[in-house]
RNA sequence: GCCCCCAUCGUCUAGAGGCCUAGGACACCGGCUUUUCAUGCCGGCGACAGGGGUUCGACUCCCCUUGGGGGCGCCA
């Protein structure tokens, strides 16, 4: 009979989705459609401290705004469940009892000062790697007890084989691990919790996994994790280990990259420390400092408030972010889908159930992939281009959902349709928002963009104003306010004037949105209306000459 | 420091010894379209890291160097 293949995708509980897990999510997920086989959803939430509350439910929603649905997991159950680790303890106990008993795992009682300290003077003085150094008789079960009782940690470490092993991987082939470089690790903590390498064997093998597709910083786990499904008796799942993501710097895709992209801009805009941590709602000036040297990173919320102060927005890590930002769920599946793998061809734009049909482990590359945003961004336009006005529509809805309240929130589907016409070329839907939000802001709130102000109505002689103002009058008598109307109405005023249509049309611009960003300016009055855009008018002509 | 992985245009990649004068996409540069922004269209620039082998022949195979990255947790 042959094995029905099965692959989970394994997260634990501690934020958002990022790209990298994004990744190997999909990767999994297309496995197992491509043979026909299962995708199981799976949490590890082994450390207490670590688990977020709520993001296991913002986890669940980013896969499904992704469109990877699980077969077995969370919220949709299966015959292998629970499907939470936090949920499994008596199963990994009962592992730990079986090892302890057969003398493959024993207790250990070190602090972590003391593995601290053991760690450094091997790195210090050995050209090896520091391995636990494991006792000649181990520990009684009564030793584990007084120890506690006497206040120390007591945890359970793997007996580990002293040999070699080989990791058969599907993407880099058989790599070697000297048993030079296996050490005793710790399988249960000292709150009997099972650490990953623990937990996820026991898990695997119980949920029949059959394929693990996961990051390459995984790649040497893999030796340990054998060596556990060997002491089990269970079988070695096929592995794959993908390339890393990188930034376009290079180096790792992590969350620390919104903190290096605040640090440096709070450094090149010279803002004194006090007022920074103010505009961050910090009060701890240490933990600044140690922020401002890379040491630490800054939790969301300060980082946010720090970015919008400084003017800079934050980069796109979690797909949350790029959900935010107004891409297409199914844009993001596509160029992840290529970030180390692709169909062999000159082919890059694909649908999810088309990368279903075409995946496979083969034709995964063994390079690192570095995420590279303008490709991502060319490829929402492209996508957004080609797409349905229904399916525009409900990725618009929601995107908005996603955001904050703003000008555009309310709006029905027909104007919503109407502005994204009107916005043809547009990247993402924040594009649409910046380009419309004036014209759905209440007048008294409209900014003036200096610059715009100065360029098209304050320069040299002043002709904008000039212009402006002439335009004000020849406005106030035309009454149909129809586009097309606007339209004839403006090109003759600059034909009359022998105008170029910049020379009208910009100051019109700035009066009416503040800024020189705007739909073509006979629908910028046309959605602004008559009342309204006569009002602005005369508000920016009264301030504007006031200034 | 030790171990492991990787190496084709700036970036993602195609290339499984002769198909390569190395193909595509993004970026970039130039031009066109245009009332702003953004699209769109046309054209251009642009790579096999270096050195040794193997072979009639190497981008493709082997070795070394260099460079990049990852791991070395009671994190996953």
């Amino acid at each position: 009979m042959i094995e029905t293949v099965r692959t989970r995708f394994a997260p634990s509980p501690t934020g958002y989705l990022h790209i990298g897990g994004a990744r190997t999510a999909l990767f999994n997920y297309l496995l197992a459609k491509r043979l026909g086989g299962k995708f199981l959803l799976r949490i590890e939430d082994t450390d207490r401290t670590r688990n977020i509350a709520g993001a296991e439910q913002k986890l669940l929603d980013d896969l499904r705004w992704l469109g990877l649905q699980w077969d077995e997991g969370p919220q949709v159950g299966g015959p292998a469940g629970p499907y939470c680790q936090s949920q499994r303890l008596e199963r990994y106990a009962e592992h730990a009892r079986r090892l302890l008993d057969e003398g493959l795992a024993y207790y250990a009682f070190e602090t972590r000062a003391e593995l601290d300290a053991m760690r450094t003077a091997a790195r210090q003085s050995g050209e090896r790697g520091f391995r636990y150094p494991r006792p000649k008789s181990f520990p009684a079960e009564a030793d584990a007890q007084k120890a506690r009782d006497a206040g120390r940690p007591a945890v359970l470490r793997f007996k580990m084989p002293e040999r070699d092993f080989v990791i058969h991987d599907q993407i880099l082939g058989d790599v070697d691990v000297a048993a030079s470089e296996l050490s005793d690790f710790v399988i249960v903590k000292n709150d009997g919790w099972p650490t990953y390498h623990f937990a996820v064997v026991v898990d695997d093998f119980h949920m029949k996994i059959t394929h693990v597709l996961r990051g390459q910083e995984h790649l040497l786990n893999s030796a340990n994790h054998m060596a556990l499904q060997e002491a089990f008796g269970y079988p070695t799942p096929a592995y794959a280990h993908l390339p890393i993501i990188f930034t376009m710097k290079g180096g790792k895709m992590s969350k620390r990259e919104k903190d290096t992209v605040v640090r440096d801009a709070v450094k090149t805009s010279g803002l004194a420390d006090d007022q920074a941590m103010e505009l961050a709602g910090l009060i701890d000036a240490d933990s600044y400092a140690a922020w401002k040297k890379s040491k630490t990173q800054l939790e969301a919320e300060s980082l946010q408030r720090l970015a919008s102060g400084l003017g800079v927005a934050l980069p796109e890590i979690d797909i949350h972010d790029f959900r935010k930002s107004g891409y297409l769920p199914e844009v993001l599946v596509n160029f992840i889908a290529l970030l180390g793998w692709s169909p062999g061809d000159d082919r890059e734009k694909m649908t999810l159930s088309e990368l279903c049909e075409l995946f496979g482990v083969e034709r995964v590359g063994k390079k690192s992939a570095r995420f590279d945003r303008d490709k991502l961004l060319s490829f929402n336009t492209t996508a957004l281009e080609a797409a349905s006005t229904e399916r525009k529509l409900a990725a618009f809805r929601d995107y908005l959902s996603v955001n904050e309240a703003g000008p555009l929130t309310g709006l029905d589907d027909a104007l919503l349709e109407r502005l994204m016409k009107l916005c043809a070329g547009f990247r993402t839907f924040s594009d649409i928002v910046t380009k419309c939000a004036a014209l759905f802001a209440p007048d008294e709130s409209l900014q003036y963009d200096p610059k715009a102000v100065k360029k098209w109505l304050l320069k040299g002689e002043r002709p904008g104003l000039k212009v402006l103002g002439e335009l004000r009058q020849a406005l106030q008598g035309l009454d149909d306010w129809s586009p097309q109307n606007l339209d004839t109405f403006i090109r003759a005023f600059a034909e009359q004037r022998e105008l170029g249509l910049g020379k009208v049309a910009q100051p019109l611009r700035v009066a009416t949105t503040g800024t020189t960003i705007s739909p073509q300016i006979s629908d910028t009055l046309a959605l602004l209306g008559r009342e309204r855009t006569l009002a602005r008018i005369d508000r920016a002509l009264k301030q504007i000459v006031a200034s």
